[in-house]
DNA sequence: AACGTCACGGTTGAA
DNA sequence: CGTTCAACCGTGACG
């Protein structure tokens, strides 16, 4: 349940189990493999298994996202989105309906057949969920103008991680054909990432940039969500390109979040650090001492600075420094259309400073 | 030696 | 509110 430390595995790495690689990560995978940096040996710098970079790579060539896929959750079997718009109907019509009332109405108007009539049970969360406040804004809608009727059933609280929503995205959540998102350029969804291995991310910034973080330099005990509070306060998306991407239309929020439950250890550096300036950790030396690689051992920003690359400002910003990540990152090109994904100029991941 | 693939044990979250 | 179950995860091993 908790996985707390996490594992390690043959390669030294830190991972959890079950659990997708912190972003930095997998934003790290990609950035040396367009540097041309070849698999195995950033399976090797990394200390992430050469599957799981494979697997990372195949994925970002087929759809320009680093990011992991939603985990958990299940598509909707039988109040799909036609579904719901006729129970929202009906309640509309006649606000005082019995779910079991809808059902048969579903059922009778062909909406549904006998084979995907939700029950009446799943009916009622549809009301509950999704319609909600339906009947009682129906009571005052006529006072009320819907200045922001909230169109769908906002997450509960936080605004912290503005996603957009998902709910008529994430409804289909088809195997994301590349072309299919609809660039989310504007959607601009900044995802703060709140990851816990940002804490050591933003420990090698601060002895970069200075960034001041004292108020915590002890970790805080524990305290994940500290942290992304205090991620989200001193990253704000504002400084950086907010085109972020958030990826995957299809992609729920919830995708995201987990992240924030990473617990990494305060003290026992998991991942990130490893290989970001732990001296502590035996650098793995690579089998070709001589490659552009080399200068890992210092700062993150050192493999950035890749020829093909500019952020545009200094390297040391660059840096990113949490799961932060500024969307541009999270997608490759736009519409990268399966093939031609191989030209690693085509998408360069163009990071944001900060 | 490199890398694609997949079983495995795991987590997650909508239904 | 608790359970189900299908989605995803990364590792590790095989070819």
């Amino acid at each position: 349940m908790e996985p707390a430390f996490g594992e390690v595995n043959q390669l030294g790495g830190v991972f959890v189990n079950g659990r997708p690689l912190p972003n930095a990560i997998r934003l790290r995978i990609v950035e040396l493999a367009q540097l041309g940096i070849r698999p195995c040996d950033i399976s090797r710098q990394l200390r992430v298994s050469h599957g799981c970079v494979s697997k990372i790579l195949a994925r970002y060539n087929e759809t320009g996202s680093i990011l992991p896929g939603a985990i958990g959750g299940s598509k909707p079997r039988v109040t799909t989105p036609t579904v719901v718009k006729h129970i929202r109907t009906y309640k509309q019509r006649d606000p005082g309906i019995f779910a079991w009332e809808i059902r048969d109405r579903l059922l009778a108007d062909g909406v549904c057949d006998k084979f995907n009539l939700p029950s009446v049970s799943s009916i009622s969360r549809i009301l509950r969920n999704k319609i909600g406040n339906l009947s009682q804004q129906s009571q005052y809608e006529s006072s009320k103008q819907s200045s922001h009727p909230p169109p769908q059933p906002t997450l509960p609280y936080n605004h912290i991680y503005s996603y957009p929503t998902p709910i008529g995205a994430s409804g289909t959540k088809v195997p994301t054909p590349p072309g299919m998102h609809s660039l989310p350029g504007h959607m601009a969804m900044h995802r703060i990432w709140p990851s816990s291995h940002s804490v050591t991310d933003i420990l090698g910034i601060r002895s970069i940039t200075e960034q001041q973080i004292s108020d915590n330099s002890s970790f805080p005990s524990g305290k994940l969500e500290e942290w992304s509070v205090i991620n989200r306060t001193h990253f704000p998306p504002s400084a950086s390109s907010p085109l972020v991407n958030g990826v995957q239309d299809d992609k729920p929020p919830h995708s995201i979040e987990p992240e924030a439950k990473y617990k990494q250890t305060q003290s026992g550096l998991p991942t990130v650090n490893s290989y970001v300036t732990a001296p502590s950790i035996p650098a793995y030396h690579p089998p070709t001492p001589v490659s552009p690689y080399m200068g890992y051992s210092a700062t993150t920003s050192a493999y950035v600075t890749g020829p093909t690359w500019q952020p545009h400002s200094g390297s040391a910003l660059y840096h990113h420094s949490c799961d932060n990540i500024t969307a541009p990152l999270a997608f490759k090109g736009m519409t990268a259309h399966h093939r031609d994904a191989i030209h690693p100029h085509a998408h360069p991941i163009t990071a944001s400073a900060l």
